[in-house]
Formats: C-alpha cells, structure tokens, sequence
RNA sequence: GCGCCUGUAGCUCAAACGGAUAGAGCGGCGGGCUUCGAACCCGCAGGCUGGGGGUUCAAUUCCCUCCAGGCGCGCCA
C-alpha cells in the first residue's frame, strides 16, 4: 500500500495534525494529496496556498517522485514509476489489516415458513461477500444463519400444512386468517401425505426442516453457504434464555410490572422498556435472541454483525442495550440495516406477503436472471441505499448488465495472454519493467496499486459495493488501455513487460469478483 | 404524532472520514474494427445536488426548518 506510507511520511513531520490523505481527482496533477496545508493554516493564520508552498520542499518520500501545489492549497503527490512498477511486481495481493479479529456475520435468517423470497437476496449476496471481504484483509469471518423454529409461526405453519393435508385428502382447507396460505405449502403437503399419515406433533419439526434444507438449497444455487446454521430450539433447550434473564436481573436493570417482566432499556437509549417475559410467562422474541447473542459472545467471537432488514431497526436498541447490560462491550455488536429493495414488474411494484401467498421467490428469480447478475446488482450499490430492482430490466437487458463490463476484461487479458503465447513470448521470463511508460501503462499501473486500499476501506465501512466500484473503474482504465497500448507485438521484451502488466490486473480481476461471489471467465 | 432511511443528469446510481471543475452506466445524437476479443473505445448534449437558512478557508456531505417518498413504532417474530 502506497497511501499509508505517504500518510506516515506526513504524521512523522506533524504528529498533530489529523492528516488526511486522499486521491487526486481527474485533470489534476498528482495521485494522492493531503489536506495539511488547510489544517496549518487556521492555527499559524496564514493562507493555505502558502504554507503549502512553504512545507512541500521539506517532504520526503521514497515512493513520490513530484510533489505538486495546487490551489488553494492542496498538497498532491506523484508516485515515482520505478517504485509504483516495482510495488506491483512484489507485491503478492494478501494483506493483513487486523488479524486479531474474530467475526461472526449472521444474515439471511429468514423464517422457515415458506421459501426464500427475493427480499433476502440482497443481504444474501452483501453478507457473503461480506465475509470474503473480511477474511481477505486477514480478519477471521464466519457466517451463521438463525433459524426460528420454535414460538407461534411455527406452530401455525404445522397447522397450514395439516389444512392442506386434509385437502388432499378431498375435504375443505380451513387455514387460519393468520396462517400461511400460500400455495407452496402443497408440494410439502403432497410429500407428507405420500409418507402415510405423519403424527401431529411431528409435523412442524417436518415441516421446519423442509424449508430449512429449501433454504439451504436455494442460497447454494446462489453462492451463498453458512457454516453454522443455529437453531432457536437449541439456544432454549440448552436455557440460554434463562442465563440472560439471571444476568439481567442481577443487574437492576429489569422490573415487574402487570405480571411481566421488563428490561430498563430506556436506560440505553431505547425510547420505550421492553417486555422480557410476557404476563403469562413466556419468553419474547428479545430475551430469545440476548440469549443468542450470549451463545454467539461463548464461540469466542469478539465482533458479531447482525444483517437486518429495515424493518427490524426498532429492535436496535433494545438488543444492543441488553448485550450492554449484561456486561459486554456495546462496541461487540454491530448492526447493519440493509435498506428496503422496490421490485418492480411490468412497470409497477410487485407486493410480496408471505402470509397472501403473494411472492417472488428466489428460486423464481434464479430461474430467469443468472447468479451473476443478481449479485453484482446488489453489491452496486450501499446498504444504507434504498433500491430500486426492476424486474423486467433484469430480465431482458441481461447483456447491458455491468457484470459483464467486467468480466469481458478479464476474459479479454486472458486471450491476450494465450495470444502471446502463440507468439512465443516467454512469460516466466523476469519482465523488465523500465519499459513500462506509456502514459495509459502507468495509469493501469496506479489503479492496480489502488486494489488493497479499497479492500481496506470497504472492510472498515463493511461496504462490498466499493470494491464493485472499484472493478468496473478498473475495467474501464483496462479497455481504454487496450485501445491505445498493443500488448503483444514483434518487441519480446517489451510485449512481456506489457503481459506482465495484464497479468496483475487479470489477478485483480479474478480476485476482486471472488469477493463478490461473482465467477470470473477465462472465455465468455 | 414519534423514530430510522432517502431525495444528485430523462432513468438507475457514485462522490469513505467536510476538500479541487459533482462523476459513471443506460437512454439520445455523432464517430471508430484489414491490426492482441467491437460484450469495446472516443466525442457531444444533459445538473440552482428537493426548497430555504446556518456553521466553515471549503458543504452533495454537518446543523436547523420546510416539502416529497420508503420503513418502523405489540406482553408478535
């Protein structure tokens, strides 16, 4: 990484100052600049033009060949070619940033009472790639999906399924208003009934498991696998419930009130107390899932994400504030909202309910749109960002798909490559890269150089998307390179300098997509 | 009513921690293959960053207010 040396350069000469180092924009001199100038400025009041003017001859950096100022006061650095061509050459592209931190990601955990609908599909595709991200810059990330098999949706989903059994069987479906009368209840219905008759109280543990393998099955057409899958049943056989309502009472932080008890978490920030056990003594939903967290906190993690939809953001607070008062750090825990998608067919919104019967499966979507492209979508935009997910753009304009953009590049390096092979360029041969210096060569160069700063910053703002800006920025400096650069041509030498150049970004490429999920074609 | 998110080009979206002339893709118009992959490249048009006020050397970014949209606000999960 190129950045933090010029950052450490600037911080060795003012301890001080909260430094900043950014990249250039477009049309201006320089690759990097620093805002030190502007930060003088208002403690010595003098203009920043000056004191730029005034520290720029005095900074030295290996890496920096020039050093520019540019009104009205930034001070903007040019890497040196030999170092930024060496840089590339050495370096292997697997970093650490922070190998101390152990994560747990749970995202998905979509309730069992029916397929995957296409609302889960973008945190399915931002927390797997989440995870990739994390691991690559060296942290230790693992994915968990929670299943609600226990409580009252459970116990209504075996009551549907008993409704449509009896309808096989040629009498009168009666499912509750509540309950769940979708039609894909009946394939399940069929195959239970096929079975024999199955006993009443087996018939949610059934039923559970059926769409907890269709779940596991639709996410792996997806590219998305858990390593843990954790099971609400198992955290409350095993009392964890109990162990975070002890921890909290012996905190003060609970109290009775209507024959129910509350958690004080008002005291955190949370705009209302909330119910721990209810009147008629059963447990909630919060104090399930504190004491989740707490089998989570056991496993030796020291940083849990929690993927929710926008609708959980109520819950926030109350759960941050439990692991809080149950003697974590808050720091432990962190949530990120991932913003409501709009899908969008035939020109208006698509209403999904699961209850109606009235969805979009995933699955369904699968069938139409590859994985690919419904990935790389997603993993556009930030999670804070509402979305907008049209469906028949999708389906139709598959070729106008930005993936593509991509993945061509790449596809297009490695026929170069195999090209100049056929040419007999000896690409085990060391490359020498002082031939390197075409101005389009040196900004293909800058941009490779970028690769690990970006992860970086996508893995502290866990924001995949940035490393999707990041490639289709990097498809577009490749194929205007192509354009103007002949790679392979009657100079050996200088074409395996040029190859070896293509090689680092087909490698990024490759890599970059992988972090996304997204595959990476040789040929297209 | 309260809370969270959002408002940027015709459309979909960028612009990390406040920085330089607010950028891409799609759509529109005009060019470019005898040459390593045209799923590509180049050029043009298109903006009071929802309105107004404030803080700052500097605001799309922070604060206030208004307007518009989305989602929440159970002893449900």
């Amino acid at each position: 990484m190129i950045r933090p040396k010029i950052k450490k350069s600037l911080s060795d000469l003012f301890p001080d100052e909260k430094i900043v180092v950014d990249t250039v924009p477009r049309g201006k001199q320089g690759d990097y600049s620093t805002n030190l100038a502007f930060l003088l400025a208002s403690k010595r009041n003098d203009s920043p033009i000056n004191i730029a003017n005034e520290i720029a001859p005095k900074i030295k950096i290996p890496a920096i060949s020039r050093i520019y100022v540019e009104k009205p006061g930034f001070v903007n650095f040019e890497i040196d070619r030999n170092y930024l061509l060496k840089h590339i050459y050495e370096n292997e592209l697997s970093f650490n940033i922070d190998n101390s931190r152990r994560v747990l990601i749970e995202f998905v955990s979509a309730n069992p009472t029916g397929p995957i609908n296409i609302v889960s599909a973008r945190a399915a595709a931002v927390g797997d790639s989440l995870v990739r991200l994390l691991n690559k810059v060296g942290y230790d990330a693992h994915s968990e999906y929670y299943v609600n098999d226990t409580g009252k949706q459970a116990e209504m989903l075996a009551i549907s399924v008993a409704q449509r059994i009896r309808e096989i069987h040629g009498e009168t479906p009666e499912i509750p208003e509540n309950g769940y009368h979708g039609k894909y209840l009946i394939p399940l219905a069929e195959d239970i009934a096929a079975q024999g008759d199955i006993k009443a109280d087996k018939l949610k543990e059934y039923s559970i498991n059926y769409f907890v393998e269709n779940h596991r099955k639709t996410l792996s057409r997806f590219g998305v696998t858990f390593e843990c899958w954790s099971r609400e049943s198992d955290i409350r056989a095993k009392q964890y419930p109990e162990t975070a309502l002890k921890k909290l009472k012996n905190t003060g932080k609970t109290f009775e009130q209507d024959g129910a008890i509350f958690f004080r978490a008002t005291d955190f920030g949370d705009n209302r107390d909330r119910v721990l056990i209810t009147s008629d003594q059963r447990s909630t939903y919060l104090l399930n899932d504190l004491g989740y967290h707490i089998h989570k906190i056991e496993r030796k993690y020291n940083q849990l994400i929690n993927l929710l939809g926008p609708d959980h953001h109520g819950q926030i607070k109350g759960l941050i504030g439990g692991i809080e008062a149950m003697g974590y750090p808050a720091e432990f825990i962190k949530i990120i909202i991932i913003q409501h998608v709009s899908f969008k067919k035939e020109g208006k919104a698509v209403s999904m309910s699961k209850r109606t019967g009235e969805i979009f499966t995933l699955d369904e979507l699968i069938d139409q749109v590859p994985k690919d492209v419904i990935r790389f979508f997603f993993l556009m935009r930030s999670c804070s960002q509402h979305l907008d997910f049209d469906i028949d753009l999708a389906l139709k304009q598959t070729d106008e798909n930005p993936v593509y953009y991509v993945q061509y590049a790449h596809a297009r390096i490695m026929s170069i490559i195999k090209h100049g092979l056929d040419q007999g360029i000896d690409i085990s041969a060391e490359p020498e890269l002082g031939l390197i210096e075409q101005p389009e060569e040196i900004n293909l160069a800058k941009h490779i150089a970028r690769y690990d700063e970006v992860l970086e910053d996508a893995a502290r703002a866990f924001e995949p998307f940035m490393v999707t800006y990041y490639l289709l920025d990097l498809a577009r400096i490749f194929h205007y390179f192509y354009q103007k650069v002949k790679v392979v041509s009657e100079d050996k030498g200088l074409s395996r300098a040029r190859i070896f150049l293509i090689q680092k970004a087909a490698q990024v490429f490759k890599q970059g997509l992988d972090i996304l999920g997204i595959s990476c074609p040789d040929k297209m």
